[in-house]
Parts: structure tokens; C-alpha cells; sequence
DNA sequence: TATAAACCTTACTCTGGCTGAAAGGTCAAG
DNA sequence: CTTGACCTTTCAGCCAGAGTAAGGTTTATA
């Protein structure tokens, strides 16, 4: 099979499994005799494992490391155990930061609904708000 | 006042003031004698509300139009409260996405934890989790 | 007066995770 | 014989800075 193929079966586009393979995630694949790459099934499930452990955030270097593992015939699964949790809380962390930068946004939003807009010099300008409003020390 | 103060001022780091400056997004400061650069509190004012914007996550190109708008004299209100909305909504949507990311984290880990974690070849290897379970084309 | 320290300058490279462009080779159909 | 769909390589660029090098200037202290 050809790059496009295993492309379309993983959801990946070519060029992102050609960078995959140049940073050492996948290896260097068969070639054809006019020197194009041949996939097989097996590579469909190694590209499908880096692309289902990518959606889940897990860094190149962390994908790298797993597949160091397996293909060494250790068993990563208590390593990858480890970094699910660790990654789910990172995540979590994330989602409190991003709800009170949205809490903060529609904050600042309802603020400017409530003057008129086109006051460029005057303190009711939302970029005024902007810099006054948002560049507070924090308590 | 040289670069640390303004820096010390707006909580930003020297590099980024002089970053910004090469993208346009501040303009080229007055010089002292020595060629230090020599802001005053206007330029305090102006590196501030770039501050606030980018912590609310506005990208630089968003802050260079909103400043452009504003040092042409045209009201950028209405656009920053057109920009607040829709990054509230962007931030709202990624907010979702990474909440059903930190559940399938969790329910992979919960999962992985039932069953031993020293399988490399069987069914029950997290790896083969991962590829198996996360890899499903979406219903 | 020497020198150390704290400040400043430009210019370059590096990050992560790709994506795009350029310039070309290969192969089947019409 | 040409068109078009594939494929190949290599280089450059994106974001938003951070790090480093190699130097110039000013101030404080010994």
C-alpha cells in the first residue's frame, strides 16, 4: 500500500507520516522499485497507535518512549498508565485555566455592552477596558 | 526608562518587549545617547494593554488591528467586542474538547486497571488500548 | 584607577508539530 | 505524446517567544 492509502485509513495526511518517520516515530518503510514507500497492515496499527495516543496529547517524546518499550518487548503498560494520569490532570488543569479566562471574557464582554461604543479616547473605550480592566495586579 | 522598567511595569520580560517591537506591535522607542531604548508612561500604557490582550488570548495579529484601528482614531470597540464573543466562544469549545479528552483519559487509566499491566502481546496491553480502543473510527 | 556587576545592544539558533512550496520522477489512460 | 494523479526530496516558514553568544556602557566599590 501506498502512502496515501495508509494516510486515508489513519486519518493522517502523507506529509505528517513522512515527518513522523523523519523524527524516528515510525520506521523506514519498505520500498517499491521505483523508490516509493510500501506500507503494510502492521503499519496501519503502528500509525493508528501514534495517532490515537497524539489525539490524547501525549507529546512525540512520550509516544517515542512507548513504542521504544513495546518494540523492546518491555511492557510499557505501566508506563503509559502513569503518563493517562498524569496527562488527564494536566488537562484538567488546563480546563479550570481556560473557564476562568471564559468567565473573564464574557466578563468583559457585558462591561462594554453597557456604554456606548465609539468613545475612542474617553474611559468608556473597551480598549481602554482592555488595558485598565485586565492588566490589574492580581489580588 | 530603559527596557527593565517598562519590563518590571508590564510583567513582561525584556526578549518579548523587543520581540514585539520587531513585529510591529510596539513602535520603533526614542534612544538614549548610548542607543539604549527610552520609553515613557505612554509606552507603559501601550505594552500593558498588548499584555491584557494576549492573556486574554487574542493572537498578535488580532492586537496589531485592534491597535491599528485605535492609533487611526477609529473606535475599535465594536470590533474587540465582536473579538471578545467569539474568543469566548473558541475558548468555550476547546473547554469541551478537552473535557471529553480528560474523561477517555480517565476511563483508558480505570480500564488499564483492571487487569495486569505485564501483557505485552495479549489483548490487555495498554498499548494495544490505545491503539484499539482510542483509534475507533468516530461514530 | 581598576575592576566587577548590572545593565544594555544585535544577531543567531532552538522549541513542537507540523504545513507549504519548489522542482522533479513514475505510471496509466486517452 | 500529453495530461493528471500519484510519488519523491529538500528547504522554508508558522507561533510566540526563550536561550545563547559576543560584545558595549554605566555605576559601585576596592
Amino acid at each position: 500500500m501506498q502512502i496515501k492509502e495508509l494516510a486515508q485509513k489513519t486519518g493522517l495526511t502523507e506529509k505528517t507520516i513522512r515527518y513522523y518517520e523523519s523524527v524516528g516515530l515510525l520506521p523506514p518503510p519498505r520500498r517499491l522499485p521505483n523508490g516509493y514507500r510500501d506500507y503494510d497492515e502492521s503499519d496501519v496499527e503502528r500509525v493508528r497507535f501514534v495517532a490515537g495516543a497524539r489525539r490524547l496529547g501525549f507529546a512525540i517524546d512520550d509516544v517515542q518512549e512507548i513504542l521504544a518499550l513495546r518494540d523492546r518487548r518491555e511492557a510499557p503498560c505501566r508506563v503509559v498508565l502513569e503518563l493517562l494520569i498524569q496527562k488527564a490532570d494536566e488537562v484538567q488543569q488546563r480546563i479550570a485555566e481556560l473557564k476562568r479566562l471564559e468567565e473573564e471574557l464574557r466578563r468583559l464582554h457585558a462591561l462594554g455592552q453597557t456604554f456606548p461604543t465609539d468613545d475612542v479616547d474617553g474611559k468608556n473605550c473597551v480598549c481602554h477596558l482592555i488595558s485598565t480592566e485586565v492588566t490589574k495586579p492580581a489580588p
